[in-house]
DNA sequence: GTCTATACTGAGATAGAC
DNA sequence: GTCTATCTCAGTATAGAC
């Protein structure tokens, strides 16, 4: 399932900006290659964003919120934290595993932002970095695990799934389940109360 | 300690490169921007790197064999595998927050690369993450660690302290003695045998 | 929504004097 | 090693017709 609209020319233009600036970078690819790609002209671009820029802060503020809503949607409210962090790594993990290139972009990208848009996309990763550490602190205060650093470990383990764009290959070895599975173990062991 | 000889012309050059590729990224980054830096004009940049992309990669060879010595020689090849691996991590985290430019360019950059020159680095990268490797390996066999997938897990292990390197504060609450020790007690929990 | 045409700027890079 | 001067090309962006 593309994150992007494919029957919107909107759409179209995010999915084939994607794509370029996954393999190049935002910076070293240009309005008239991006139109190219697109088959139209780079003045029509103009006609749907108004700059480079808004073109990138359009991509990126769309996939984090992707992003966020899918974590969100699989956890549930009312299960003990154990079941809580399995279920939010696994869904991290398959999103940066299935929207690889959506989500490296918006890992990588970020720094060709500037002044509010670049404000507004990191209010979305620090209230989304915020919920995630709240399931290791309820998971201590429980004592379902031991009393870490949950800031400290909460960037640890995120880091660890979002990276997971940027090496995984969809023909490996590994599916994303076994990825999953492997990061979940070593972490619940990691955290396991002594 | 500088990574690069601020006694030389080319040391300078380096180091104000990295600078700017850390503020802005290596493609926002211009050659008459980096001259004017340094005091002296963009044409004389030339007649140190014949491009700009040479600077680039001089850049990066520079920093990560540094870094790999840097870990190599932290490392007692007669020691257990939990030793080895705490050392291993210590230092490699030590780097990335010491170094926090230098390895954050080197790690966000690769992609300005191409051809020969990437190789040559993606080589050297991927040398250091099969010694790494072995001393999971030896640690398994030697039922020091849990039977886990050696290179998944030396992934996971190596990408959160690569990323050290992009949240790491100095001024904050966290020394980088505390950020490793935290990481080992995590790493060395999570790789107990049952 | 899409085009042609083009303005304007800055990029990387080179030649050749000193 | 450093400069001035300059080439060439590609960048973002706009105006205005269809």
């Amino acid at each position: 399932m593309k994150i992007f609209d494919t029957r919107t020319r909107q759409g179209e233009i995010c999915n084939a900006a994607v794509e370029l600036f996954y393999q190049k970078g935002y910076h070293a690819t240009g309005m008239r290659e991006l139109s190219t790609l697109l088959g139209m002209t780079a003045a029509n671009l103009y006609n749907f964003f108004p700059s480079k820029e808004e073109l990138l802060y359009h991509v990126l503020e769309h996939v984090i919120t992707v992003f966020i809503d899918n974590v969100r949607s699989v956890i549930d409210l009312n299960a003990d934290p154990v079941t809580q962090l399995t279920a939010a790594i696994t869904a991290n993990i398959r999103f940066h595993g299935e929207n690889q290139k959506e989500a490296l972009v918006s890992d990588s990208e970020l720094r060709g932002l500037q002044g509010e848009m670049l404000q507004r996309v990191l209010e979305y990763r620090d209230k989304f970095e915020y919920e995630f550490r709240g399931i290791l602190e309820r998971g201590i205060q429980a004592g379902c695990f031991a009393p870490v650093n949950p800031k400290l470990t909460a960037i640890a383990i995120l880091t660890m799934c979002t990276q997971v764009a940027y090496w995984y290959r969809p023909q490996g070895v590994w599916t994303l389940e076994d990825i999953a599975e492997n990061y979940c173990n070593f972490v619940m062991i990691g955290l396991r109360p002594l």
